[in-house]
DNA sequence: TCTGGGGTCCTAGGACCC
DNA sequence: TCTGGGGTCCTAGGACCC
């Protein structure tokens, strides 16, 4: 399990407030000026600069319960841009791949890596300042010996300056000031169960009977005790994992009773997952189809979803949006308002591993319906999303997210690069 | 009264994360 | 009026098999 050893150490590289921090890269002038960033949709917040952390605003609260304080305070606000975000996360991350070989990357913003103790501060402050001066983007590294203490080191890194390196002797100084709901991987949840059982910090924990947790709290309880203990239980990822499921969905801008528009959703997302598929060489053995009503109404009816396993795998734009818009017809129910729609594709195999459908290969109309879509693909990608369509279509307007804020595509749509002058 | 036990596969749902 | 989207892993339970 573990790939660490007393002379390897796991850092974290984390984007500081990245959404904001991508907005800023652009408009220098809000440096250190409040900005927010909100959820699809503009629901919610999900990225908050320091000035509107200080402020208490907290993390994922509904946009519209928090109005009246940004217009109050001149906090500047932004739809989600996730084009430009993907953008640079890759930037950032090609940085982190050449100071560190064994590299895993965790989501848009994070990855960890594996570094020789002896080097480990040095080669965190590499990381940071290459990062700082080649992109100007804000980072901090946290170093410890699991992923876990390397999250914990983290949080300590933007605290500090930037960078943490948390020795065990460290961490055995503030274990027991540190609450179990501030390590990663305790929610709500788990929380309330070490509570029960009168564990409350990181430290209470560590020296719990290790047969009793395992009983009491799983794998999960098991593992999170070790890696407390300094021992890793999550490697670093050594080779790229492969990718499990392919998910595209997205609320309404508001909710709708009409067939046709939910039907249009289900379609755009099945084009989305397909592309994914063809980008990343995958075939799916299955498709789930899943379409509701509002979460928040008490009782509501119309949840539904359905999963089928598909005859084989397949990349198939055609067969994966018959079966969908079949799923689509059992699942629906007229008169409930739908609020969101989307489709999962998991089971995925490289294309490469499928074999062709019949004893003789290939039908000729399998391989026509792929050279079309590839086409489509091809030509969305160069034109935009859904310049070419196949399936059901009903205007965006109709169905796709509220983006009233959203910031231009600098760095990957020519006509929006931003421009530059001296005089 | 008592009805094998253990393995695998699949699925739905939960918990958590960013 | 307005409450995100995209992931991972684990567990429990049922079906099935020997």
């Amino acid at each position: 399990m573990s790939n660490t050893s007393p002379t390897h150490v796991v850092g974290l590289v984390d984007g500081n407030n990245f959404f904001v921090s991508c907005e800023r890269l652009f408009r220098p002038d809000l440096q250190h000026k409040p900005v927010v960033v909100l959820s699809s949709n503009d629901g919610c917040v999900v990225a908050r600069s320091q000035e509107v952390k200080d402020m208490g605003i907290p993390m994922g609260v509904p946009y519209f319960q928090i109005k009246d304080i940004i217009k109050d305070k001149q906090v500047t606000v932004f739809s989600s841009n996730f084009t430009l975000y993907r953008d640079l996360s890759r930037r950032v991350f090609s940085v982190v791949r050449n100071i560190c070989k064994t590299f895993e990357q965790y989501s848009i913003d994070e990855g960890f890596f594996l570094v020789p103790a002896a080097e480990a501060e040095a080669v965190g402050w590499q990381i940071k300042d290459t990062i700082a001066r080649t992109l100007g983007m804000p980072v901090s590294v946290g170093l410890a010996s699991s992923k876990t203490l390397a999250k914990y080191a983290g949080t300590l890194a933007k605290r500090g300056r930037g960078v943490c390196f948390l020795s065990s002797a460290d961490w055995a100084v503030c274990a027991p000031t540190v609450g179990l709901g501030d390590v990663w991987g305790v929610g709500a949840q788990r929380l309330r169960a070490f509570t029960e059982a009168g564990l409350q910090t990181a430290a209470d924990l560590m020296v719990a009977d290790s047969a009793l947790v395992r009983r009491r709290f799983g794998v999960e309880g098991a593992r999170l005790q070790l890696e407390l203990q300094g021992v890793s239980a999550y490697a670093v990822a050594i080779a790229p994992k492969l990718q499990q499921s392919i998910m595209h969905s997205r609320s309404f801008r508001s909710a709708t009773k009409r067939r046709s528009v939910v039907e249009a959703a289900v379609a755009h997302h099945v084009r989305r997952g397909v592309e994914d598929l063809l980008e990343r060489g995958l075939c799916a053995q299955y498709l789930t189809v899943a379409i509701r009503s509002s979460r928040y109404e008490r009782n509501a009816p119309g949840w539904g979803s359905e999963g089928v396993c598909l005859p084989i795998p397949t990349a198939d734009l055609f067969m994966l949006m018959q079966t969908a818009q079949a799923m689509l017809t059992r699942l629906y129910q007229t008169d409930v308002a739908y609020q969101k729609a989307g489709i999962l594709l998991s089971g995925l195999v490289p294309a490469t591993m499928v074999t062709a459908g019949t004893l003789w290969g290939e039908s000729l109309v399998a391989r026509q319906r792929k050279a079309v879509a590839s086409t489509v693909a091809q030509l969305n990608q160069r034109f935009g999303s859904d310049a070419i369509q196949v399936g059901y279509y009903a205007p965006a307007t109709t169905w796709q997210a509220r983006q009233d804020v959203r910031s231009p595509a600098y760095t990957t749509r020519w006509n929006m690069l931003a421009r530059v002058s001296a005089r």
